[in-house]
RNA sequence: CGCGGGGUGGAGCAGUCCGGUAGCUCGUCAGGCUCAUAACCUGAAGGUCGCAGGUUCGAAUCCUGCCCCCGCAA
């Protein structure tokens, strides 16, 4: 069976790399085009083209996968279905259906839950218990898909995005295997969504995670380990951008306005008052310095009680 | 040539504008106090001040070039 994967960055580096491993005959993969990522303009390739050139697949790279030169590179690769995960593009019909199997996503949540592009971060920050790896179908409107198997993974009370994102990303390689053995046997069912049951997880923007303290603590400690690494929920202080990681809900209900420094000592630790409860800051990152530890930017800058994030 | 912050003993920072033999809060090690301690007291070790040139009697500090880290933006 010849497969064409698609993906750019490392949850779909991960799905592919596990194809490769697994023997599976990856005969493509379509990635997007290296970006000007970082400060100084520089070229960056997507961790699926490394991938995949070092596993000596031919990788396309076009800035939109469509039209007829691209097309024709696609059909040109002869594949008998495409294995797409978080290739960052929406796909036409004419593309999804060339391959005679059609083509499969691996989607980091349980649809119709939190369909979109963030599920994972969103999974976090709603409080979900539970959350997982769907395998489906593609059709034209997007994750709502007929699906072919899940599998849930609990969401531990000290996950970050990051750490449930490397989770689901093995959980979901694993589906993709065993869901290509599935159809590969002709035996893969299709279940349709429950139209009724989907919720949408949109794309997490920098202003999405600007922390809003007056909201309770509980909350606020969701929006910070569903926004680590990225987008990273942050505040200010003296007009300087904060990133804040580590939350701990603590018990004291201080009667301070909500932002304001309950009390920062190196030994104590880092708290802040909200506007239900209080919540402790194990690790920041201010703007131009590293990721440190709350302890070492209370020594180092001085933070003292009563001084005010917003 | 996208904008900007930063590289100073193990950590986080001050000192740089107004050159003159390195400081703060911690950590580490040793000793002391204590029933005990992450607490307290005393002492010690530990730094080519990112790299390379230049100016100067003298450079962490001024000039030039380079390397690395990071925030914004994409």
């Amino acid at each position: 069976m010849r497969v064409v994967f698609w993906g750019t960055p490392r949850f779909a580096d991960t799905v592919l790399s596990s194809l490769v491993g697994a023997g599976r005959d990856v005969v493509g993969a379509v990635t997007q085009p290296d970006r000007p990522a970082g400060r100084g303009r520089k070229l960056q390739p997507p961790p699926v083209k490394l991938t995949a050139e070092a596993a000596g697949i031919p990788v396309l790279q076009p800035e939109k996968p469509r039209g007829p030169d691209f097309m024709q590179q696609l059909a040109g690769l002869a594949p008998d279905i495409s294995v797409v995960a978080a290739y960052g593009h929406i796909l036409r019909t004419e593309v999804l259906e060339l391959p005679p199997l059609g083509s499969f996503n691996v989607h980091a949540s349980l649809l119709p839950e939190l369909r979109g592009a963030a599920p994972i971060n969103w999974a976090i920050i709603r409080g979900y218990d539970a959350t997982g790896v769907t395998i489906m179908r593609m059709v034209e409107q997007m994750d709502a898909g007929p699906m072919i198997l899940q599998a849930a993974l609990d969401i531990a009370p000290d996950m970050t995005a990051g750490t449930l994102t490397e989770r689901l990303a093995e959980l979901g390689a694993g589906a993709v295997l065993e869901a290509l053995s599935l159809i590969e046997a002709a035996a893969a069912e299709e279940t349709p969504q429950d139209e009724a049951g989907a919720t949408y997880a949109p794309k997490l923007t920098a202003d999405d995670v600007r922390v809003d303290w007056t909201k309770p603590a509980v909350e606020i400690e969701r929006w910070i380990r569903g926004a680590d690494p990225v987008p990273a929920a942050w505040s200010e202080l003296d007009e300087l951008r904060v990133r804040i990681f580590a939350p701990r809900i603590v018990d004291d209900s201080a009667d301070a306005e909500p932002g304001c420094v309950v009390f920062a000592d190196p030994r104590d630790g880092l708290v802040v008052a909200t506007g239900a409860g209080c919540l402790g800051i194990g690790e920041v990152q201010p703007a131009g310095k590293r990721r440190m530890d709350a302890a070492d930017w209370i020594r180092g800058r001085g933070i003292a009680a009563g001084q005010r994030l917003a």
